[in-house]
DNA sequence: TAGTGGTCTAGACCACACC
DNA sequence: GTGTGGTCTAGACCACTAT
C-alpha cells in the first residue's frame, strides 16, 4: 500500500488532531464486543480481522493489546481470542486488620523456606543486607484460575519461640510460620498499589506471558512498632479489580472474592 | 538478517524455555539503568540503542515499553528517553472518610456543569438512564506535573437547598457544588482500583498519549444509605503509587502526597 | 497437520521539540 | 532544519493447541 503511515489523513485541513489508527480500531472493536458478541465468544483470528479493517496485523494487535489490558478480551496462544468476563472483585479492605494466614484467608501456601531477600525487601524490613528471612509463596485462586501470586517475607527474629520445630520446607512450613506469626499482636498495616510487569516465574504462576501487566500490592505488617512481615502480591491486571470496601453501601454488580 | 525470528536459539537442546529477545533486553536495560545512569539522565536514542544491541527498533521499543510501564523510564516525543524518578506516593487512606473538596483536599476543580452521565455511572448511582447529574472535573498536580484526572458525578437530587444559586459553570460552580455536598453527612465510602487505558481527553489532561496505562480508582460516597456521589479518578500508572496507610508504621522512602 | 497468537525484521513516514 | 519518539506496513518464523 503506497498510502504511507501515521494514521488516517486528517479529515479536515483545520487540525482535527489526527487519531492513531490503532486507537480508532480499539473503539470500533470495543463497540463490536459490546453489541455483537457475548462473554466467552471467540473473535475472528487476527489475520482475518486485520484484513477486514484494512490494516497490518501489527496495528490490529496494538488495538487488541489495549482491549486485553482493559480486561475486555482474553487471548490464548494456539487457541484464539475471546470476549472476557467482567473482572473479579478482590476485596482488600474487609480483612485489612488480620495477619496473613488468619482464618478465612483464601490464599494457598505453595512453598516456604529460609532465603536471603532482595535488597529492596531487606531495606523495607529494616534488616542489614544479606540477613536471611522466611520466604513464603502463596497463590490466590478465583473462578478456577490463578489471579494472584504472593511472596511473603518474615524476618526470622520476629517469630515467637515454639516447642515444635518448623518443618524443613514446603507448604507445611509455610503454615507453621504463619501460625507463629499469628500469635503476635498486629499493631499496624500499610498498603501500596502500583503497576508492574510479571517476571518469568510470576508469569508462569499466573498463567500469563512474561511482561504481562500486574497490580503489585505491597503490604507491611507491623507488630510492636517494627515491620514484622512484608507481602508483595501481584494480581493479574487483566482479570482483577481490587476493592477497598468500607461497608455501608449496597454491593456492586459482580462476583467478589474475599482473599485476606 | 536471515536469522529468522522468535527469540534466540535455545541455549541447550534440553528445553531451556526460550526467553523472548525483548524480555532479555528489558533485563539488560534495567540493570544498565540501575548501575550506569542517574535519575533524569538521557538514554541514547532508539535507533542507536537498537543497533548497539543488534535488534530491530520495534523489538527494542517493546523492551522500553515495559520499562516505561514500570515507571523506570520516561519518554517524550521529540525530546528523548530519560531515567524516571521514583514513583510519587499518593495517599488514598489518610483522608478516606471525607467528602471530596473537604479542607486539605489537594485536587483542583477545572470544570463543572450539568450533564447526562454514561450508562454505567447512572447504574452505579441507581439513577434511571438519562437523568442529569452534576459533572465535575478535577486535576491532581504533584511535583509540577498532572498525575491524575478525576470525574465526579453528583445527582442533582442529593444536594441540600441553598439561598445562593449555583454559578452557571466552571470551577466556581464545582466549588459551590462540593461545598453543598460537604454539608451532608458522609455515612460510608467504597473504593475499587483497576487497570485502564487513558481515553483521548484524559490522555491530554495527563500529558500522555491515548491508550496510556492508568490506574482507575472508583469511589462511591454514601449519605444516609444512598450513593450521593461517584468519583472516577485516573492516575498515571507510570508515575503513581497508590498508598493506603494505616498509620502505626514509619514512612516509606519517598515523597508522598496527600490528595484527599 | 492445520490454525492460532507471539515474536521479530527492515524499512518508511508522521508529529513534535528544539535550534 | 535536525533529531527524537510514535505509528504503520508487509512479510517471516516460532510456540502452542487442537484435531
Amino acid at each position: 500500500m503506497g498510502e504511507s503511515a501515521g494514521g488516517p489523513a486528517p479529515d479536515q485541513p483545520g487540525r482535527p488532531q489526527p487519531e492513531p489508527k490503532y486507537w480508532h480500531l480499539r473503539t470500533l472493536l470495543a463497540r463490536a464486543i459490546d453489541t455483537e458478541f457475548t462473554v466467552g465468544q471467540a473473535l475472528p483470528n487476527e489475520r482475518d480481522l486485520a484484513a477486514r479493517f484494512g490494516v497490518a496485523r501489527a496495528t490490529l494487535r496494538q488495538a487488541l493489546d489495549q482491549l486485553e489490558l482493559e480486561g475486555r478480551l482474553q487471548r490464548r496462544r494456539g487457541v484464539g481470542t475471546t470476549v472476557a468476563p467482567p473482572r473479579v472483585g478482590v476485596d482488600l479492605g474487609a480483612r485489612a486488620h488480620a495477619w496473613p494466614g488468619a482464618p478465612g484467608d483464601a490464599w494457598v501456601p505453595t512453598a516456604c523456606g529460609p532465603a536471603t531477600p532482595p535488597e529492596a525487601v531487606a531495606r523495607a524490613l529494616r534488616l542489614p543486607p544479606g540477613r536471611p528471612v522466611e520466604d513464603i509463596r502463596r497463590t490466590l485462586i478465583a473462578h478456577g484460575g490463578p489471579v494472584a501470586a504472593e511472596r511473603l517475607y518474615v524476618p526470622l527474629g520476629v517469630l515467637p519461640p515454639s516447642d515444635a520445630p518448623l518443618p524443613p520446607r514446603g507448604p507445611e512450613r509455610a503454615r507453621a510460620v504463619l501460625a507463629r506469626l499469628g500469635r503476635l499482636p498486629l499493631t499496624g498495616q500499610d498498603r501500596a498499589v502500583e503497576l508492574g510487569s510479571a517476571g518469568a516465574d510470576e508469569a508462569r504462576r499466573l498463567d500469563r506471558l512474561p511482561g504481562s501487566a500486574v497490580l503489585v500490592v505491597t503490604t507491611r505488617y507491623a507488630s510492636s512498632g517494627r515491620t514484622a512481615a512484608l507481602a508483595v502480591a501481584t494480581y493479574r491486571a487483566d482479570t482483577c479489580r481490587l476493592t477497598f470496601g468500607g461497608g455501608h453501601l449496597p454491593p456492586r454488580g459482580d462476583a467478589p472474592v474475599t482473599p485476606r
